[in-house]
DNA sequence: CTGCATCCGCCTCGATACTG
DNA sequence: CAGTATCGAGGCGGATGCAG
Protein backbone atom coordinates (compact mmCIF):
# COMPACT_ATOMS: atom_id res chain seq x y z
CA UNK A 1 0.00 0.00 0.00
CA UNK A 2 2.09 2.42 0.75
CA UNK A 3 5.69 3.19 -0.96
CA UNK A 4 8.83 1.71 0.95
CA UNK A 5 8.72 5.16 2.74
CA UNK A 6 6.60 3.98 5.85
CA UNK A 7 9.57 4.20 8.09
CA UNK A 8 11.38 1.13 9.11
CA UNK A 9 14.69 -0.09 10.16
CA UNK A 10 15.16 -2.83 7.83
CA UNK A 11 14.30 -5.64 10.42
CA UNK A 12 17.03 -4.89 12.58
CA UNK A 13 17.49 -3.42 15.62
CA UNK A 14 20.44 -2.80 17.28
CA UNK A 15 21.61 -1.27 20.44
CA UNK A 16 25.40 -0.45 21.95
CA UNK A 17 25.72 -3.61 24.13
CA UNK A 18 23.81 -5.88 23.05
CA UNK A 19 23.07 -6.02 19.21
CA UNK A 20 19.76 -8.17 19.06
CA UNK A 21 17.83 -9.14 15.80
CA UNK A 22 14.28 -8.98 16.42
CA UNK A 23 11.27 -8.52 13.32
CA UNK A 24 10.28 -4.94 14.65
CA UNK A 25 6.78 -5.88 14.14
CA UNK A 26 4.43 -5.09 15.89
CA UNK A 27 2.41 -8.47 16.52
CA UNK A 28 1.87 -11.06 18.85
CA UNK A 29 3.95 -13.70 16.98
CA UNK A 30 6.88 -11.71 15.85
CA UNK A 31 7.47 -10.78 19.46
CA UNK A 32 7.43 -14.34 20.79
CA UNK A 33 9.61 -15.09 18.11
CA UNK A 34 12.15 -12.75 18.84
CA UNK A 35 12.04 -14.28 22.23
CA UNK A 36 11.81 -18.03 21.01
CA UNK A 37 13.25 -17.88 17.73
CA UNK A 38 16.86 -18.15 17.82
CA UNK A 39 18.33 -21.66 17.65
CA UNK A 40 17.99 -23.90 20.49
CA UNK A 41 15.88 -21.97 22.36
CA UNK A 42 12.73 -24.45 22.38
CA UNK A 43 15.17 -27.40 22.75
CA UNK A 44 16.16 -26.18 25.99
CA UNK A 45 12.53 -25.03 27.04
CA UNK A 46 11.80 -28.89 26.00
CA UNK A 47 14.08 -29.71 28.18
CA UNK A 48 13.09 -28.36 31.43
CA UNK A 49 9.23 -28.85 30.58
CA UNK A 50 10.22 -32.11 32.79
CA UNK A 51 11.71 -30.14 35.41
CA UNK A 52 14.67 -28.78 36.65
CA UNK A 53 17.76 -29.21 35.33
CA UNK A 54 21.32 -28.47 35.64
CA UNK A 55 24.14 -26.58 33.09
CA UNK A 56 26.06 -29.39 32.56
CA UNK A 57 22.83 -31.67 32.37
CA UNK A 58 21.37 -29.74 29.73
CA UNK A 59 25.09 -29.41 28.15
CA UNK A 60 24.82 -33.11 27.74
CA UNK A 61 21.26 -33.42 26.12
CA UNK A 62 21.94 -30.77 23.80
CA UNK A 63 24.79 -31.93 21.59
CA UNK A 64 25.88 -29.47 19.70
CA UNK A 65 24.83 -26.50 21.45
CA UNK A 66 28.23 -25.03 22.12
CA UNK A 67 28.70 -23.90 26.02
CA UNK A 68 28.64 -20.05 25.25
CA UNK A 69 25.26 -20.14 23.55
CA UNK A 70 23.86 -22.13 25.94
CA UNK A 71 24.75 -19.58 28.82
CA UNK A 72 23.84 -16.66 26.62
CA UNK A 73 19.96 -18.45 25.81
CA UNK A 74 20.16 -19.14 29.91
CA UNK A 75 20.54 -15.77 30.62
CA UNK A 76 18.45 -14.43 28.06
CA UNK A 77 15.68 -16.27 28.83
CA UNK A 78 16.24 -15.83 32.40
CA UNK A 79 16.11 -11.58 32.30
CA UNK A 80 13.08 -12.15 30.02
CA UNK A 81 11.45 -14.13 32.77
CA UNK A 82 10.42 -17.47 31.17
CA UNK A 83 13.63 -18.93 33.38
CA UNK A 84 14.48 -18.99 37.07
CA UNK A 85 17.78 -20.28 38.98
CA UNK A 86 16.81 -22.68 41.82
CA UNK A 87 18.20 -24.76 44.20
CA UNK A 88 19.56 -27.90 43.35
CA UNK A 89 17.66 -30.81 45.33
CA UNK A 90 20.41 -32.25 46.30
CA UNK A 91 23.66 -29.41 47.49
CA UNK A 92 23.67 -25.55 46.98
CA UNK A 93 23.67 -25.73 43.30
CA UNK A 94 21.92 -24.19 41.11
CA UNK A 95 19.49 -25.58 38.47
CA UNK A 96 17.40 -23.89 35.61
CA UNK A 97 13.66 -23.99 36.32
CA UNK A 98 10.61 -22.64 34.33
CA UNK A 99 8.24 -20.07 35.62
CA UNK A 100 4.81 -19.52 35.32
CA UNK A 101 5.48 -18.16 31.54
CA UNK A 102 7.82 -20.33 30.63
CA UNK A 103 4.95 -23.23 31.15
CA UNK A 104 2.79 -21.66 29.61
CA UNK A 105 4.78 -22.62 26.51
CA UNK A 106 3.37 -26.42 26.82
CA UNK A 107 0.63 -27.00 25.15
CA UNK A 108 2.58 -25.42 22.12
CA UNK A 109 5.63 -26.69 22.21
CA UNK A 110 3.78 -30.14 23.02
CA UNK A 111 1.44 -29.41 19.38
CA UNK A 112 4.58 -28.51 17.66
CA UNK A 113 6.21 -31.37 18.52
CA UNK A 114 2.95 -34.12 17.65
CA UNK A 115 3.22 -31.74 14.35
CA UNK A 116 6.78 -32.52 13.61
CA UNK A 117 6.82 -36.38 14.60
CA UNK A 118 5.44 -36.57 10.74
CA UNK A 119 9.06 -35.30 9.64
CA UNK A 120 10.73 -37.88 11.86
CA UNK A 121 12.24 -40.18 9.39
CA UNK A 122 13.65 -43.95 10.38
CA UNK A 123 16.08 -44.01 12.91
CA UNK A 124 19.84 -43.69 11.48
CA UNK A 125 22.67 -44.34 13.81
CA UNK A 126 24.66 -40.94 14.56
CA UNK A 127 20.94 -39.27 15.56
CA UNK A 128 21.00 -38.22 18.88
CA UNK A 129 18.40 -39.88 21.21
CA UNK A 130 17.47 -39.27 25.01
CA UNK A 131 14.45 -41.61 26.70
CA UNK A 132 12.63 -38.77 28.56
CA UNK A 133 11.74 -37.43 25.29
CA UNK A 134 9.24 -39.97 25.15
CA UNK A 135 7.86 -38.68 27.82
CA UNK A 136 6.76 -35.35 25.92
CA UNK A 137 6.19 -37.61 23.12
CA UNK A 138 3.16 -39.10 25.06
CA UNK A 139 2.19 -36.43 26.13
CA UNK A 140 1.84 -34.96 22.74
CA UNK A 141 0.03 -37.84 21.48
CA UNK A 142 -2.84 -37.69 24.38
CA UNK A 143 -6.46 -37.96 22.10
CA UNK A 144 -7.94 -36.15 24.78
CA UNK A 145 -11.74 -38.12 23.02
CA UNK A 146 -10.05 -41.46 23.59
CA UNK A 147 -9.28 -41.61 27.41
CA UNK A 148 -10.65 -44.61 28.97
CA UNK A 149 -13.23 -45.22 31.20
CA UNK A 150 -11.73 -46.89 33.52
CA UNK A 151 -8.92 -45.38 36.00
CA UNK A 152 -5.58 -47.09 35.61
CA UNK A 153 -2.17 -46.21 35.54
CA UNK A 154 0.61 -47.52 32.06
CA UNK A 155 4.34 -47.43 33.13
CA UNK A 156 7.03 -47.02 30.44
CA UNK A 157 10.38 -48.06 30.86
CA UNK A 158 12.74 -45.82 28.19
CA UNK A 159 16.44 -46.94 28.33
CA UNK A 160 17.15 -46.28 32.26
CA UNK A 161 14.02 -43.55 32.72
CA UNK A 162 10.66 -44.88 34.37
CA UNK A 163 7.44 -42.48 34.34
CA UNK A 164 4.04 -43.52 33.20
CA UNK A 165 0.51 -42.59 32.60
CA UNK A 166 -2.04 -41.96 34.98
CA UNK A 167 -5.68 -42.13 33.97
CA UNK A 168 -8.19 -40.90 36.61
CA UNK A 169 -12.17 -39.38 36.07
CA UNK A 170 -11.68 -39.25 32.77
CA UNK A 171 -8.25 -37.34 31.68
CA UNK A 172 -4.77 -38.71 31.54
CA UNK A 173 -1.51 -37.36 32.63
CA UNK A 174 1.66 -38.01 32.21
CA UNK A 175 4.02 -38.10 35.57
CA UNK A 176 7.80 -38.70 36.27
CA UNK A 177 8.74 -42.12 37.90
CA UNK A 178 6.74 -45.28 38.78
CA UNK A 179 3.38 -46.13 38.89
CA UNK A 180 1.69 -47.42 42.01
CA UNK A 181 -0.28 -50.47 40.37
CA UNK A 182 0.41 -50.12 36.71
CA UNK A 183 -1.98 -52.32 34.41
CA UNK A 184 0.75 -52.15 31.46
CA UNK A 185 4.20 -52.24 31.73
CA UNK A 186 6.79 -50.88 28.84
CA UNK A 187 9.97 -51.88 28.16
CA UNK A 188 11.76 -50.23 25.03
CA UNK A 189 14.74 -48.67 24.06
CA UNK A 190 13.91 -44.66 23.51
CA UNK A 191 14.54 -44.85 19.50
CA UNK A 192 12.12 -47.89 19.29
CA UNK A 193 9.57 -45.87 21.30
CA UNK A 194 10.32 -42.53 18.90
CA UNK A 195 9.86 -44.91 16.03
CA UNK A 196 6.97 -46.20 17.28
CA UNK A 197 5.48 -42.33 18.55
CA UNK A 198 5.87 -41.30 14.89
CA UNK A 199 3.88 -44.39 13.37
CA UNK A 200 6.63 -45.67 11.23
CA UNK A 201 6.91 -48.95 13.33
CA UNK A 202 3.84 -50.30 14.93
CA UNK A 203 4.17 -51.43 18.62
CA UNK A 204 3.36 -55.19 16.94
CA UNK A 205 6.35 -55.29 14.61
CA UNK A 206 8.92 -53.68 18.01
CA UNK A 207 7.67 -57.14 19.89
CA UNK A 208 8.33 -59.48 17.68
CA UNK A 209 11.89 -58.02 17.24
CA UNK A 210 12.58 -57.52 20.93
CA UNK A 211 13.03 -54.24 20.86
CA UNK A 212 9.49 -53.73 23.17
CA UNK A 213 7.96 -55.54 25.79
CA UNK A 214 4.76 -55.40 26.98
CA UNK A 215 3.26 -56.96 30.14
CA UNK A 216 -0.11 -56.60 31.75
CA UNK A 217 -3.64 -56.70 30.80
CA UNK A 218 -4.04 -57.42 26.88
CA UNK A 219 -6.85 -54.99 27.22
CA UNK A 220 -5.12 -52.45 29.15
CA UNK A 221 -2.87 -52.31 26.67
CA UNK A 222 -4.80 -52.07 24.04
CA UNK A 223 -6.54 -49.17 25.80
CA UNK A 224 -3.41 -47.54 26.33
CA UNK A 225 -2.58 -47.88 22.89
CA UNK A 226 -5.81 -46.05 21.82
CA UNK A 227 -5.20 -43.16 24.37
CA UNK A 228 -2.02 -42.13 22.93
CA UNK A 229 -3.26 -43.15 18.82
CA UNK A 230 -1.47 -45.85 17.92
CA UNK A 231 -2.87 -48.46 15.49
CA UNK A 232 -4.11 -51.59 17.14
CA UNK A 233 -5.66 -53.34 14.61
CA UNK A 234 -2.51 -56.24 14.07
CA UNK A 235 -2.02 -55.97 17.86
CA UNK A 236 -5.78 -56.96 18.84
CA UNK A 237 -5.87 -59.79 16.36
CA UNK A 238 -2.16 -61.19 17.07
CA UNK A 239 -3.48 -61.09 20.98
CA UNK A 240 -6.68 -62.82 19.85
CA UNK A 241 -4.62 -65.45 17.67
CA UNK A 242 -2.22 -65.88 20.50
CA UNK B 1 44.80 -35.69 9.10
CA UNK B 2 43.84 -32.81 9.82
CA UNK B 3 42.27 -32.15 13.32
CA UNK B 4 40.07 -29.71 12.50
CA UNK B 5 38.29 -31.82 10.22
CA UNK B 6 38.00 -35.41 11.80
CA UNK B 7 34.84 -36.93 12.42
CA UNK B 8 31.69 -35.54 11.35
CA UNK B 9 30.18 -31.99 12.86
CA UNK B 10 27.61 -32.65 15.72
CA UNK B 11 24.70 -30.64 15.02
CA UNK B 12 25.20 -30.09 11.28
CA UNK B 13 24.37 -32.20 8.66
CA UNK B 14 25.61 -31.42 5.15
CA UNK B 15 24.42 -32.61 1.61
CA UNK B 16 26.24 -32.21 -1.75
CA UNK B 17 24.34 -29.89 -3.19
CA UNK B 18 22.40 -28.10 -0.23
CA UNK B 19 23.98 -27.39 3.10
CA UNK B 20 21.29 -27.64 6.16
CA UNK B 21 21.74 -27.07 9.38
CA UNK B 22 19.45 -29.56 11.47
CA UNK B 23 19.42 -30.42 14.93
CA UNK B 24 20.38 -34.36 14.44
CA UNK B 25 17.43 -35.43 17.17
CA UNK B 26 15.26 -37.94 16.95
CA UNK B 27 12.44 -36.08 18.25
CA UNK B 28 9.19 -34.45 16.87
CA UNK B 29 10.06 -30.97 17.93
CA UNK B 30 13.56 -31.17 17.00
CA UNK B 31 12.15 -32.28 13.74
CA UNK B 32 9.04 -29.36 13.70
CA UNK B 33 11.91 -26.66 14.60
CA UNK B 34 14.19 -28.10 11.39
CA UNK B 35 11.51 -27.21 9.50
CA UNK B 36 10.06 -24.00 11.00
CA UNK B 37 13.07 -22.63 13.01
CA UNK B 38 14.81 -20.75 10.47
CA UNK B 39 14.17 -17.11 10.27
CA UNK B 40 10.88 -15.71 8.90
CA UNK B 41 9.68 -19.27 8.45
CA UNK B 42 6.80 -19.20 10.46
CA UNK B 43 5.81 -15.73 9.89
CA UNK B 44 5.52 -16.23 6.08
CA UNK B 45 3.36 -19.19 7.54
CA UNK B 46 1.23 -16.77 9.82
CA UNK B 47 0.66 -14.72 6.40
CA UNK B 48 -0.40 -17.47 4.48
CA UNK B 49 -2.91 -18.54 7.30
CA UNK B 50 -4.94 -15.87 6.20
CA UNK B 51 -5.25 -16.88 2.46
CA UNK B 52 -2.66 -17.32 -0.61
CA UNK B 53 -0.83 -14.71 -0.95
CA UNK B 54 1.88 -13.30 -4.20
CA UNK B 55 5.28 -13.48 -3.64
CA UNK B 56 5.28 -9.50 -3.82
CA UNK B 57 2.44 -9.51 -1.48
CA UNK B 58 4.56 -11.62 1.13
CA UNK B 59 7.56 -9.12 0.33
CA UNK B 60 5.42 -6.54 1.12
CA UNK B 61 4.07 -7.22 4.68
CA UNK B 62 7.46 -9.48 5.53
CA UNK B 63 10.20 -6.01 5.52
CA UNK B 64 13.74 -7.27 6.47
CA UNK B 65 13.27 -10.59 4.30
CA UNK B 66 15.00 -10.12 1.72
CA UNK B 67 14.20 -11.06 -1.71
CA UNK B 68 16.50 -14.32 -1.92
CA UNK B 69 15.40 -15.50 1.62
CA UNK B 70 11.80 -15.55 0.48
CA UNK B 71 12.41 -17.86 -2.28
CA UNK B 72 14.50 -19.95 -0.49
CA UNK B 73 11.75 -20.39 2.30
CA UNK B 74 9.07 -21.08 -0.10
CA UNK B 75 10.92 -23.51 -2.13
CA UNK B 76 11.64 -25.38 0.66
CA UNK B 77 8.43 -24.99 2.05
CA UNK B 78 6.88 -26.31 -0.93
CA UNK B 79 9.29 -29.47 -1.24
CA UNK B 80 8.11 -30.33 2.58
CA UNK B 81 4.32 -30.36 1.73
CA UNK B 82 3.52 -26.61 3.73
CA UNK B 83 3.13 -24.88 0.93
CA UNK B 84 1.96 -25.51 -2.75
CA UNK B 85 1.13 -23.03 -5.50
CA UNK B 86 -2.01 -22.60 -6.69
CA UNK B 87 -3.27 -20.52 -9.22
CA UNK B 88 -4.30 -16.82 -8.34
CA UNK B 89 -7.96 -16.06 -8.69
CA UNK B 90 -7.26 -12.61 -10.95
CA UNK B 91 -5.42 -13.99 -13.73
CA UNK B 92 -2.51 -17.05 -14.35
CA UNK B 93 -0.11 -16.00 -12.08
CA UNK B 94 0.66 -18.12 -8.83
CA UNK B 95 -0.11 -17.79 -5.54
CA UNK B 96 1.24 -19.71 -2.51
CA UNK B 97 -0.82 -21.65 0.07
CA UNK B 98 -0.98 -23.53 2.87
CA UNK B 99 -1.34 -27.43 2.38
CA UNK B 100 -3.35 -29.26 4.84
CA UNK B 101 -0.37 -30.03 6.86
CA UNK B 102 0.77 -26.32 7.12
CA UNK B 103 -2.91 -25.28 7.75
CA UNK B 104 -2.46 -28.01 11.09
CA UNK B 105 0.20 -25.41 12.36
CA UNK B 106 -2.65 -22.77 13.09
CA UNK B 107 -3.16 -24.00 17.02
CA UNK B 108 0.27 -23.65 17.70
CA UNK B 109 0.94 -20.41 15.56
CA UNK B 110 -2.15 -19.32 17.64
CA UNK B 111 -1.08 -20.09 20.93
CA UNK B 112 2.41 -18.45 20.35
CA UNK B 113 1.02 -15.68 19.21
CA UNK B 114 -1.18 -14.79 22.24
CA UNK B 115 1.53 -16.05 24.73
CA UNK B 116 3.82 -13.26 22.80
CA UNK B 117 0.93 -10.35 23.44
CA UNK B 118 2.71 -10.06 26.81
CA UNK B 119 5.92 -9.62 25.22
CA UNK B 120 4.44 -6.23 22.89
CA UNK B 121 5.68 -3.27 24.21
CA UNK B 122 4.17 0.24 23.44
CA UNK B 123 3.28 0.92 19.89
CA UNK B 124 7.27 2.74 18.77
CA UNK B 125 6.92 4.61 15.13
CA UNK B 126 9.20 2.10 13.08
CA UNK B 127 7.72 -0.77 13.83
CA UNK B 128 5.61 -2.68 11.04
CA UNK B 129 1.98 -3.50 11.54
CA UNK B 130 -0.29 -4.45 8.98
CA UNK B 131 -3.76 -4.44 9.63
CA UNK B 132 -4.58 -8.39 8.70
CA UNK B 133 -2.45 -9.30 11.96
CA UNK B 134 -5.63 -7.96 13.76
CA UNK B 135 -7.03 -11.08 12.45
CA UNK B 136 -4.86 -13.59 14.09
CA UNK B 137 -4.90 -11.59 17.42
CA UNK B 138 -8.82 -11.87 17.71
CA UNK B 139 -8.29 -15.66 16.31
CA UNK B 140 -5.68 -16.19 19.17
CA UNK B 141 -7.87 -14.15 21.78
CA UNK B 142 -10.88 -16.13 21.75
CA UNK B 143 -12.00 -17.69 24.79
CA UNK B 144 -14.09 -20.87 24.30
CA UNK B 145 -15.40 -20.76 27.65
CA UNK B 146 -16.89 -17.11 26.64
CA UNK B 147 -18.81 -17.36 23.70
CA UNK B 148 -22.26 -15.82 23.68
CA UNK B 149 -25.23 -17.84 23.94
CA UNK B 150 -26.71 -15.84 21.18
CA UNK B 151 -25.78 -16.22 17.57
CA UNK B 152 -24.51 -12.50 16.22
CA UNK B 153 -21.74 -11.14 14.46
CA UNK B 154 -19.30 -8.21 14.87
CA UNK B 155 -17.35 -6.59 12.51
CA UNK B 156 -14.03 -5.28 12.20
CA UNK B 157 -12.67 -2.38 10.66
CA UNK B 158 -8.78 -2.28 10.98
CA UNK B 159 -7.16 0.15 8.35
CA UNK B 160 -8.56 -0.60 5.15
CA UNK B 161 -9.23 -4.44 5.93
CA UNK B 162 -12.68 -5.87 7.30
CA UNK B 163 -12.64 -8.68 8.70
CA UNK B 164 -15.72 -10.09 11.26
CA UNK B 165 -16.18 -12.44 14.41
CA UNK B 166 -19.45 -15.03 13.70
CA UNK B 167 -20.91 -16.27 16.75
CA UNK B 168 -23.15 -19.39 16.07
CA UNK B 169 -23.77 -22.67 18.16
CA UNK B 170 -21.99 -21.53 20.74
CA UNK B 171 -18.59 -21.13 18.62
CA UNK B 172 -16.77 -18.60 17.50
CA UNK B 173 -14.91 -18.32 13.89
CA UNK B 174 -13.05 -15.21 12.61
CA UNK B 175 -13.93 -14.68 8.74
CA UNK B 176 -12.78 -12.48 6.35
CA UNK B 177 -15.08 -9.58 4.60
CA UNK B 178 -17.99 -7.83 6.12
CA UNK B 179 -21.00 -9.53 8.11
CA UNK B 180 -24.00 -9.96 7.12
CA UNK B 181 -25.41 -8.15 9.87
CA UNK B 182 -23.00 -7.04 12.29
CA UNK B 183 -24.05 -6.42 15.61
CA UNK B 184 -21.14 -4.69 16.47
CA UNK B 185 -18.59 -2.18 13.89
CA UNK B 186 -15.52 -1.50 15.72
CA UNK B 187 -13.39 0.86 13.63
CA UNK B 188 -9.68 1.15 14.32
CA UNK B 189 -6.15 1.63 12.98
CA UNK B 190 -3.88 -1.30 12.92
CA UNK B 191 -1.52 -0.23 16.05
CA UNK B 192 -4.13 0.84 18.46
CA UNK B 193 -6.12 -2.43 17.82
CA UNK B 194 -2.96 -4.71 18.65
CA UNK B 195 -2.39 -1.97 21.88
CA UNK B 196 -5.78 -3.12 23.02
CA UNK B 197 -5.11 -6.85 22.37
CA UNK B 198 -1.93 -6.95 24.60
CA UNK B 199 -3.96 -5.35 27.27
CA UNK B 200 -1.60 -1.87 27.54
CA UNK B 201 -4.88 0.26 26.46
CA UNK B 202 -8.15 -0.52 27.37
CA UNK B 203 -10.75 -0.25 24.36
CA UNK B 204 -12.61 2.80 26.64
CA UNK B 205 -9.37 4.66 26.81
CA UNK B 206 -8.54 4.20 22.79
CA UNK B 207 -12.39 5.83 22.16
CA UNK B 208 -11.80 8.90 24.50
CA UNK B 209 -8.84 9.02 22.57
CA UNK B 210 -10.40 8.78 18.98
CA UNK B 211 -8.29 6.33 17.45
CA UNK B 212 -11.50 3.44 18.61
CA UNK B 213 -15.16 4.09 17.42
CA UNK B 214 -17.56 1.58 18.11
CA UNK B 215 -21.13 1.51 16.43
CA UNK B 216 -24.10 -1.11 17.53
CA UNK B 217 -25.47 -2.53 20.88
CA UNK B 218 -23.71 -1.52 23.79
CA UNK B 219 -24.60 -5.25 25.05
CA UNK B 220 -23.31 -7.08 22.23
CA UNK B 221 -19.67 -4.45 22.43
CA UNK B 222 -19.43 -6.05 26.15
CA UNK B 223 -20.30 -9.81 25.00
CA UNK B 224 -17.48 -9.37 21.94
CA UNK B 225 -15.08 -8.13 24.33
CA UNK B 226 -15.88 -10.86 27.27
CA UNK B 227 -15.35 -13.02 24.17
CA UNK B 228 -11.75 -12.34 23.06
CA UNK B 229 -11.23 -11.53 27.03
CA UNK B 230 -10.88 -7.34 26.88
CA UNK B 231 -11.36 -5.78 30.26
CA UNK B 232 -14.88 -4.21 30.27
CA UNK B 233 -15.21 -3.44 33.54
CA UNK B 234 -15.04 0.81 32.91
CA UNK B 235 -16.20 0.13 29.47
CA UNK B 236 -19.51 -1.07 31.29
CA UNK B 237 -19.93 1.36 34.09
CA UNK B 238 -18.93 4.34 31.20
CA UNK B 239 -22.06 3.37 29.30
CA UNK B 240 -24.20 3.03 32.13
CA UNK B 241 -22.98 6.44 33.20
CA UNK B 242 -23.92 7.78 29.29
C1' DC C 1 34.56 -30.76 38.06
C1' DT C 2 30.92 -27.07 37.15
C1' DG C 3 29.61 -22.87 35.01
C1' DC C 4 30.57 -19.93 32.21
C1' DA C 5 33.83 -16.34 28.95
C1' DT C 6 36.84 -15.74 25.02
C1' DC C 7 38.40 -16.50 20.44
C1' DC C 8 38.04 -18.07 15.70
C1' DG C 9 36.24 -20.04 11.30
C1' DC C 10 32.14 -20.77 8.81
C1' DC C 11 27.56 -20.46 7.51
C1' DT C 12 23.16 -17.94 7.61
C1' DC C 13 21.26 -13.75 6.99
C1' DG C 14 20.01 -9.16 4.95
C1' DA C 15 20.62 -5.67 1.36
C1' DT C 16 21.52 -4.51 -3.27
C1' DA C 17 21.93 -5.41 -8.03
C1' DC C 18 20.40 -7.83 -11.79
C1' DT C 19 17.54 -10.97 -15.07
C1' DG C 20 13.46 -13.19 -17.54
C1' DC D 1 6.23 -9.36 -11.12
C1' DA D 2 8.96 -13.07 -9.56
C1' DG D 3 12.56 -14.38 -8.55
C1' DT D 4 18.44 -15.20 -8.98
C1' DA D 5 23.30 -13.64 -7.98
C1' DT D 6 26.49 -11.57 -5.05
C1' DC D 7 28.72 -9.90 -0.97
C1' DG D 8 29.56 -7.93 3.71
C1' DA D 9 28.14 -8.60 8.61
C1' DG D 10 27.14 -11.19 12.20
C1' DG D 11 25.04 -15.37 14.58
C1' DC D 12 26.52 -19.92 15.42
C1' DG D 13 29.48 -24.06 16.60
C1' DG D 14 33.79 -25.86 18.48
C1' DA D 15 37.88 -25.49 21.03
C1' DT D 16 40.02 -23.54 24.71
C1' DG D 17 40.74 -20.74 29.02
C1' DC D 18 39.65 -19.84 33.74
C1' DA D 19 37.63 -18.97 38.22
C1' DG D 20 35.30 -21.12 42.20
Amino acid sequence: MNPKTNGYDSGVTRTESGARRTYNQYCGLASALDVLGERWTLLIIRELLMGPRRYSSLLADLPGVGTNLLAERLKSMTERGLVRQVQSDSGARMSYALTEVGQELRPMVLGLAKWGMEFVGPYSPGEVVRPHWGFLAVEAMFQPDKVPDRDEQYQFEVDDQVFHVDVRDGRAHAMKGPADAPAMIATVDAATFIEIGTGRKTPLAAMVTGKLKLDGDIEAVLRCCDLIGLETGALRSHATAG
